[in-house]
DNA sequence: GTTAGCACTCTACTTTGATGAGTGCTAACA
DNA sequence: TGTTAGCACTCATCAAAGTAGAGTGCTAAC
């Protein structure tokens, strides 16, 4: 069976209706509208071929039809029109970045936060990742007899934080020297890169201070590979009680547990940071928790490197054009901004 | 009228019974239970009475009784006795904490997560303050022309990370120069000790580079006053749906509302930093939107020194009795762990 | 002071019936 | 051959009515 022009047409009418209303579309309700000037009969058979092609579904005998997963796929990638924002919304989202920034942390809660309020659905932030970034500096600071903290700094402006046991023997002065030394070695260099040069440069030190070195490359080492949980930054946490999907107290509970967990959603996060712009929907994701949900994801960069990415969750049934029109422009935002306060015109040029 | 011994002994009676069901307390079911040998009957007449001073509350003339919060309090303050955790419930709380520690962050991840999962409520913990911190280091890293990052690492091993704008012109050398200057003079100091030494010790540096100590000064004095939201890490917001009160969709989603913005929560556990212990029955609660809770907290301290809080957030009816021991236990093992990686035997002793 | 008995209250649950939105099918129409 | 009107049928939703059960307050007797 061919999906002619017409069938296209009541397609996307049922899925914009149903994405506004939530409730079934009947054939009455589609006939009676605007533009339509086909009787309910026809558009029920119409409907009785949508269905059979799997664009359509009813949820019991005498309801109106729902769109698919496949539906959805359909309208995002062939129907929908994209909807600009207004240049009040626009402005709105540039004023919430607007604000005196102390930290890149700041950068990431905000903007959880304005994508969910914009959208009304959960947001959900990757901070920056450290794997492309170049170090700037390294600072050891001695903090009791055996416990040296180490601040690993990059030129993008990420500061990560390790605790490492040592040896008693270290003295401050002498971790001031390493510092320095390991600063200047280290600068311009990739964390990965870094771990090498250590093992290369500082055979003489790693001799005598064997243990506390370990620690040091372990402390790069982890700092590449982020700990899932705490790189995700959630907001809007309680529009969960939007969606009739989750209406069911149980259900809501085991989708806020997983939410809770950050595994998962690092894991997507962290894939789609790959991707300029995606979309799931429903099935299409690969983790059962979320098969009932669609996900849109987009990334932030500097310097034209993807260094994370942030998105939105929620029922299949949301708004894709204006998600994506907003996951766009706070993308384009949060661009400006970064390059703006960091390392664009950094003075290794 | 007296509340003598019968009196507590049933009211007592009704408020375990409602901790453990959640069901309003009818006379016949107290009659039934073990060590109760008078009838229904006499029962209701204390029950009256005690409607009548207060202490109980009847949702509807045929429902059974359900304490007040002037019950909760009188049961708190003398009836309830605390439980000790088993042996096995302790070693769990301190097999969670034993895992490798990276990061001070993850310790207070790590209690939230603990408390929530002990208790079944939700748990918040306000991170360590800096206010009473004394200075490590400071260390100023030149990020490009106009952008330099502030870390202030204190000798409790806290890093906080400020970004301030400068005029060009200071290059990188001149603020390793001044780390170390600064470092040198401040080390030892609090926070706002900090802020007037700069102001007397730095008067030559400060002509020439105004703008530069100005923002600097600034960044010390946003450290003390924490951005309420940051510090706050939530635990377990899930059980939320545990509570029939926040059955009502739209209860629970003003609610989540309130948890989220964080704001009220830094006030109550700012507070409660004050005080080793202590709990907040309904509308006992300073804020309207908790009247309907009971807030549960204890601190934390370093040196013997309270340096943040952590607490739960549940419904009025909760156990009290285990709540306050999975607190008193958390704290034990936490100023355990803190003590044990951060400066009790620090080189300035 | 304690208890048994009884009438009364109120919630929660089940049953029943009515309503209406929507469908599929058939036959007639252009 | 595509479109439409008509009709019987399905099913969720809602309101009304009835039932069961837990619990109370009061009174009178022990």
């Amino acid at each position: 069976m061919e999906l002619d022009e017409r069938k296209q047409k009541i397609l996307k009418a049922i899925i914009d209706d149903y994405i506004l209303t939530g409730i079934p579309v009947g054939s009455r309700t589609l006939s009676k509208k605007e533009g339509f000037d086909i009787s309910s009969a026809t558009i029920r058979n119409v409907m009785a071929d949508l269905e059979e092609m799997g664009y359509l579904e009813q949820p019991h005998t005498s309801a109106g039809r729902i769109p698919s997963d496949l539906a959805y796929r359909l309208y995002v990638d062939k129907l929908m029109r994209l909807s600009t924002l207004s240049p009040k919304e626009v402005v709105a989202i540039n004023d919430i970045f607007d604000t005196k920034i102390l930290e890149i942390n700041d950068v990431i809660e905000k903007t959880a936060d304005i994508i969910s309020k914009a959208t009304n659905h959960i947001s959900v932030v990757l901070a920056p990742q450290m794997k492309q970034s170049t170090l700037k500096r390294i600072q050891l600071v001695k903090l009791n007899d055996t416990k040296v903290l180490v601040l690993i700094i990059t030129s993008t402006g990420l500061v990560k934080e390790k605790l490492i046991t040592v040896a008693s023997g270290l003295d401050a002065s002498y971790l001031d020297m390493l510092s320095n030394m390991l600063t200047e070695k280290l600068a311009e260099k990739t964390l990965d890169e870094a771990e090498q040069a250590i093992e290369q440069d500082f055979k003489a030190e790693m001799l005598t201070h064997e243990r506390f070195f370990k620690s040091l490359i372990y402390s790069l080492h982890d700092t590449v590979e982020p700990q899932s949980g705490k790189d995700i930054v959630l907001g809007g946490a309680k529009n969960i009680f939007n969606y009739p999907e989750y209406r069911d107290v149980d259900k809501a509970k085991g989708f806020l547990e997983v939410l809770e967990t950050k595994e998962l959603l690092f894991q997507m996060l962290d894939q789609a940071s790959k991707l300029e712009f995606s979309i799931s929907i429903g099935h299409e994701n690969p983790y059962d928790e979320m098969k009932q949900c669609s996900v849109v994801t987009a990334t932030y960069s500097i310097d034209g490197k993807n260094i994370g990415s942030f998105g939105v969750i929620g029922p299949t049934r949301m708004n894709y054009a204006r998600v994506v029109s907003v996951l766009d422009q706070v993308g384009k935002s949060l661009n400006t901004i970064l390059s703006g306060f960091i390392d664009e015109k950094s003075d290794k040029d």
